[in-house]
DNA sequence: GGAATCCCAACGAGTTTAGTCGGAATTCGT
DNA sequence: ACGAATTCCGACTAAACTCGTTGGGATTCC
């Protein structure tokens, strides 16, 4: 259960382009420069999230990318969804027909666990915007960052948890 | 984020040995049979589990594989990443210091999110044992399965019910 | 002794990952 | 018109991983 550099880079990518949103299109040079990837390896990333619709690019001299739509528009989900194809921890609970994957789906008790886990990944990653991150580096540079107790499950921002993951032994 | 067929046939198989448990060792060949996995590499994914403490094995005739514990204190986190590994969405967050995975991690506000699917995907597979997945099961044959049936965002059944949810490691 | 069973190490075909490489097409500024 | 900047596209690759298979050895029960 790790992301592979698709879905990591994906999203530093994207993050980027979040904090020169509305400043035309930014290179994709400085985008991996800034985030330290490899420029033709982002650049095939770039290629799905603009095929998905989440960035749209102009070539040329002074093109480069920019976010479809708002910062608070697109979640990490949106983006680990098109880099890492869809959040499915087993095929008995992607699209399409579970009988299919297993002919025992109807009866088989574990997807019902997978079901359960698929949906936590989805809702946690669908909670957090590319806004939210952006807001959230602003505290984490000005150290004002408040403390929540929600726990793990939180799904009311990022701001609120960031005193717990700080906090590494 | 997809499980790799490890994790999936060792719940499959550690869900077997919680229906027998208290009967006695049962051969991995029976298992292997009912839940449709290759008995050989099955017993690849044995060793682990019982180098790992889950299960204990007895050789020779009328021997085989029997759950350590009681199945209310396996939960499915615990054969999860004995099989796949530690769940660490990235470098990160897993065991040690974040910062050689990656020299920005003090300041990176992606990190936070990994943190949080982290915890949440542990959350979720450690609020589920073992025993959990029998009872649900006879819910599930008895046709009674009420619980589960009330959409995507249930919190009811598998694990919330039976309340076993046990240590976190 | 023989059958059942676990234990171990190696092999391998196929897929995925994480890129690299080379060049074509488009656009801007001058 | 020209050249630099930039996206776009397809092919290639080394290494790692996945999902097993193969072949044998050790142990235990009857």
């Amino acid at each position: 259960m790790r992301l592979s550099t698709r879905g990591k880079y994906g999203v530093r990518a994207m993050y980027d382009l979040a904090l020169h949103y509305g400043e035309g299109p930014v290179p994709l040079k400085a985008t991996a420069e800034r985030q330290m990837v490899s420029e033709h390896y982002l650049e095939q990333l770039m290629a799905g999230l603009r095929r998905a619709g989440l960035v749209t690019s102009s070539r040329g001299a002074q093109g480069g990318y920019e976010l479809a739509r708002s910062p608070a528009d697109i979640t990490i989900g949106d983006i680990v969804r098109v880099l890492e194809g869809p959040i499915d921890p087993a095929e008995c609970v992607a699209e399409g027909d579970p009988v299919e994957a297993c002919e025992r789906a109807d009866e088989c008790t574990m997807r019902l666990v997978w079901k359960k886990l698929k949906d936590c990944i989805n809702r946690v990653l669908d909670s957090i915007s590319l806004k939210d991150l952006c807001d959230e580096t602003a505290a984490l540079v000005s150290d004002s960052c408040g403390s929540c107790r929600a726990g793990p499950d939180c799904t009311r921002g990022l701001g609120e948890t960031a005193g717990t993951a700080r906090r590494t032994p």
